[in-house]
DNA sequence: GGTTGCTATGCAACGAGTTGCATAGGAGGA
DNA sequence: TCCTCCTATGCAACTCGTTGCATAGCAACC
C-alpha cells in the first residue's frame, strides 16, 4: 500500500491531474515507482473518498476538462506518518537473473539467443543512463542553488545513475561468462 | 506468470519439496526472486496439474511425509520456451527513494528519523553483502574447476554483490546530503 | 474526408501476491 | 509438563496489479 505515498509526494511536489500523474510514472518517479493510468486513477478516487486529497474540475478548450488533484492536511499528515515508519524489505523480482542461470538447462541455440537478450537489454539500459545523465546537466547544473527539495530529487537521481552504471558493468560480465561456456 | 519458471529453474538445479523450494527462495533463489511458501505450494499444484512437474509422497521419520517434485519433460519444454523470449521490462519499487524525496516535505524531526532509519536500512545491506562474499568464497573458491550451471551462479552471484556495493556507497551518499540539508 | 495520435477518464475481469489462520508430529529446553 | 521451535502442507479472504476495452473531443497529416 505505498502507491498511495508515492502519490502524495508527486502531488506536493506538484499539483496535477491523474493523466498528469500517469506520465511522471512514466519519468521521473517511474524511476522508482511504477504505475499505470487505470491504477493512478482507481487510487486518486480512494484517496480523495478517504480526504487525503482534493480535486476540482478543470475545463480547458482545445482539450478535454480534467480533474486537478491536490494534497489535503490529513494526507500529508499520513504521508509523515508514513515517512517515518520502518521501509519495509522489498520483493526483488528480477527475471533476467533467473534466465541466466536457467540457461544452464537449454543447448547453445538457446544460450546465443540468451547473449542476444542480453546485448538488447544492455542498450536499452545505456539509453537510459544515458538520460539519466542528460536530465542530470539540465535540471541540477554544477554549481547551481539548490534548495531541500532540490537535492534530495538530486541524490535520488544519483542512486539511478549508480545503478544503470552498475548494471552495464554486470551485463558486460555476464556477456564475457556466456561467451566463454 | 515467471514464479513458475523460477521453480523451474530451482527444481532442475535440485528437485525438491514445497517447503524446501520455500526455504532456497530465502536465500539464493531469493536473491533475484522472492515467494512466499503459500504461493509456492499453490504454484506447484498448478504445475502439476499441467504436467510441468511431477511429485512423489515421501515417508520420513521423525518428521512429517513430503512430497518431492521434479520437472518433466513438458516443464523443461516450457521453461526454454520462455528463457528464449525477450526479458520483460520490471517493475521498480524503491520504497526508500520515495521516503528520500517525500522528506521535503517532513521537519527536521522527520529527517532525523529518516537518517537513523537509512543507517539501519544500511547496516541490513551490508550484513547481506557479508553473506554473499562468505558464500562465493566457500562455493566459487579462486581456481576451482566449475562446470556450466556453476559458473551461470556466481555471475548471478557477482551481480548480487555489485548491487550491494552500489547500494551501500549511495546510501552515504544519501548520509551526507541529509545531514547537507 | 479518413486515419492516426494525443489528452483525459474510466469499467470489468482476471491474475498475482499477501495475510491470517489451521493442522500435526517431533525435538529440545525451562 | 508446558512452551517454543522446526518440518511440512494447506485454505480462505483480501488487496494489489495487469490487460483489454470503451468513450470522446480536438489536432495534424495525407
Amino acid at each position: 500500500m505505498a502507491l498511495e505515498h508515492a502519490i502524495l509526494v508527486s502531488l506536493l511536489e506538484q499539483p496535477g491531474s491523474g493523466y498528469e500523474l500517469a506520465r511522471r510514472f512514466e519519468r521521473s518517479i517511474g524511476r522508482f515507482w511504477t504505475a499505470t493510468h487505470q491504477q493512478i486513477y482507481r487510487v486518486l478516487k480512494r484517496m480523495e473518498a478517504d480526504g487525503w486529497v482534493v480535486s476540482e474540475e478543470i475545463g480547458q478548450d482545445g482539450r478535454p476538462d480534467k480533474r486537478a488533484y491536490s494534497v489535503a492536511a490529513t494526507g500529508q499528515a499520513e504521508l509523515i506518518t508514513w515517512l517515518r515508519a520502518p521501509v519495509q524489505p522489498e520483493a526483488v523480482r528480477h527475471e533476467l537473473a533467473v534466465k541466466i542461470r536457467g540457461a544452464a538447462f537449454d543447448d547453445a541455440e538457446g544460450r546465443a539467443a540468451l547473449v542476444d537478450e542480453v546485448r538488447r537489454y544492455r542498450a536499452e539500459h545505456e539509453a537510459t543512463l544515458h538520460r539519466y545523465l542528460t536530465g542530470e546537466k539540465r535540471d541540477f547544473p554544477a554549481g547551481a542553488e539548490l534548495d531541500a527539495g532540490q537535492r534530495l530529487q538530486h541524490v535520488v537521481l544519483r542512486g539511478g545513475i549508480a545503478y544503470e552504471r552498475m548494471l552495464l558493468d554486470w551485463l558486460d560480465d555476464v556477456l564475457t561468462t556466456l561467451r566463454e561456456l
